[in-house]
DNA sequence: CGCCCGCATGTAACCGTTTACATAAAGACG
DNA sequence: CGTCTTTATGTAAACGGTTACATGCGGGCG
């Protein structure tokens, strides 16, 4: 059953293509009767135009590519929604595509995504900017997502300062009565991780105390299980201060299983604020970053470089907000108890 | 800066573009020196075939369009990611999509997909199987997610059998010793919703005691801690069963809330089985779902309609295995002690 | 009344592939 | 040593849209 064309349209609304594409893209003036001859004919005909052949004549697809490290955990979901959103809301379609974590394969990828999409969503902590857009050679707008510097700024850049929010969690911690703070970072060769690892160590070095206690991760809630047993072997942390929410909750688990309370014998916190912190038990200290709207904000742009609109700022940096929850406060022996619980 | 055509990589290599095509298609014999050339100037040019002149002429996408109901929480991440394991395992593109409920809605976002991919993978628990498909006018091979019934087996459908599920959880419950065993329902016009009640139900008839206690959700973790509220106030639970997990998880909040222990006082259930289940206090007892194995099989499903292979079963209904952890056992003044533990 | 202008529409070239068919060269074979 | 396959490659016609340009037509204006 070969879907109808153009042509087909034309011929029943007896008017030439190239009125019927007019009358499809509002492109041109087109005669009253004329547009409702041809959307009634398209309406009967079940007529949809053919993406690929629209986009080999108009070089538009209509379409923006998202090019993501992973797919785990409730972080990506967030995201994936924001940018959904906003394509929705534009009538542009997402190509979604994962690149796990080694930069050759991200460029590959991104390469084989070229010839499909009008602009690119690039999330690679991994890679440097620099490095993806040369696997792009200027085709493809690329606006990234939290990557490293941005490749000498040629590309927008929405980024969460995560040197600063692991920098107030810690020194919240600090600042609650902790004194044993440790750390499980994230991938070694992960940019953000170790932006995070950056800022726990400033905050620690802003105080003349303690060491740093660190533990290695890799953002899934298994290793900030592993890394947590690990800590409370080596070290006697009185908090731990996980690289993001995922492994915060393995922590949990973990000190459970070795039966200390939170906050009473070790304080908790993460990173991100992952709709799922606030319902754990104790509910988490995190930074909180807006993820959804991060992702949704990172859309606009794309779209508005692909308008050929003003993209706004190019380079948009979220603080993160210090969220404190139960898991660093509260019944503590240590510091002062929590202000208010949060209203759900 | 235009990028290389494939008439480029001809004149470069000094052969035709059907040539190149052939090389790059692997589709007929070329002599390797030939081959070589070609490989040579496309890989110097980097040139990148164009999707839509290739699917113009080829009818071939490489692409397949995933339509789902909803990207809240982890089951759907983990859904996405076994559909991307499997898409970029074939090489192929995913275009991702989500519909708001609404059949009118979805049947609309297909449309808009239709010329854009080989097949069609849906996830549509509001809108019958059928509705849909006469959306698309058979133009599309459609494999159903967990939808209503498949539209007369016209479609692969791949289901989760929730009924079997809720009903292994109820008994499980009742055979626990909990006497006021009550459900949070999922939206009501959702038909895996729809079934989980049923199951519930029919546990609760096959047993000859006591009458069904149901407060509505709408599969959020904010409606599962309403719910719990409510439930609370209205009857006297001594076990609750949330239609997924999500709502399992606000239900937990809402007990904590109320001071009452879990599973001392009242049992908790859910269903799914996402990842963060087993991590929640305590940990969750739930309806174990294979998510992301079920995205993966599905989209094989695709893959084998496209290559023309045998797809296979085209109705695979996945038994939803009971995963018994501690909050619905352990330290109960009800039924027996955990079996044993997890291992993490 | 003739001219020019602007509006609505048609004509046809072009976008970058794939592929059926044609062709040329090289062995195979009697 | 012709003829017949076989193999490698070229030629050119689709594929289904968009859009620059051409055309025809009615009305305003000097």
């Amino acid at each position: 059953m070969r879907s109808a064309t153009i042509r087909d349209v034309a011929r029943a609304a007896n008017v030439s293509t190239a009125t019927v594409s007019r009358v499809l893209n509002r492109s041109e003036a087109v005669a009253d009767p004329t547009v409702d001859r041809v959307l009634k004919a398209a309406n009967e005909l079940d007529y949809v135009p053919h993406g690929g052949a629209r986009s080999l004549a108009s070089k538009r697809t209509d379409t923006i590519g998202v090019l993501l490290p992973d797919l785990h955990g409730e972080f990506f979901s967030e995201l994936i929604r924001g940018i959904d959103a906003g394509t929705s809301a534009h009538g542009l379609h997402l190509l979604l595509s994962r690149s796990h974590g080694d930069p050759q394969e991200a460029a590959a990828v991104l390469r084989a995504m070229r010839s499909r999409v009008d602009a690119m969503l690039v999330m690679s902590p991994y890679a440097d900017g620099e490095e993806l857009s040369s696997a792009l050679k200027g085709g493809v707008p690329l606006v990234l997502l939290n990557s490293s510097g941005g490749g000498g700024g040629r590309h927008p850049t929405f980024a969460i300062d995560n040197h600063a929010g692991a920098f107030a969690i810690t020194a919240h911690l600090l600042e609650t009565g902790r004194r044993r703070v440790a750390f499980i970072a994230g991938p070694a060769d992960n940019i953000e991780a170790a932006e995070r690892l950056r800022g726990y160590r400033a905050a620690l070095a802003s105080t003349e105390q303690s060491g740093e206690l660190i533990a290695q991760g890799d953002f899934t809630e298994r290793s900030g299980l592993a890394a947590t047993r690990e800590l409370l072997l080596t070290a006697r942390p009185d908090a731990i201060f996980a690289a993001n929410d995922m492994m915060a909750i393995g922590c949990l688990q973990a000190l459970r299983e070795a039966d200390l309370r939170v906050p009473g014998s070790v304080a908790v916190a993460g990173f991100d604020d992952i709709p799922v912190a606030r319902f754990v038990e104790p509910a988490l200290t995190t930074a909180g970053v807006p993820i959804a709207e991060i992702g949704r904000q990172a859309l606009e742009c794309c779209v508005a470089i692909i308008r050929g609109a003003d993209p706004g700022d190019r380079h948009r940096i979220f603080t993160p907000q210090l969220v404190v929850r139960a898991s660093s406060t509260g019944n503590s022996e240590h510091g002062p108890k929590s202000p208010a619980s949060e209203r759900i």
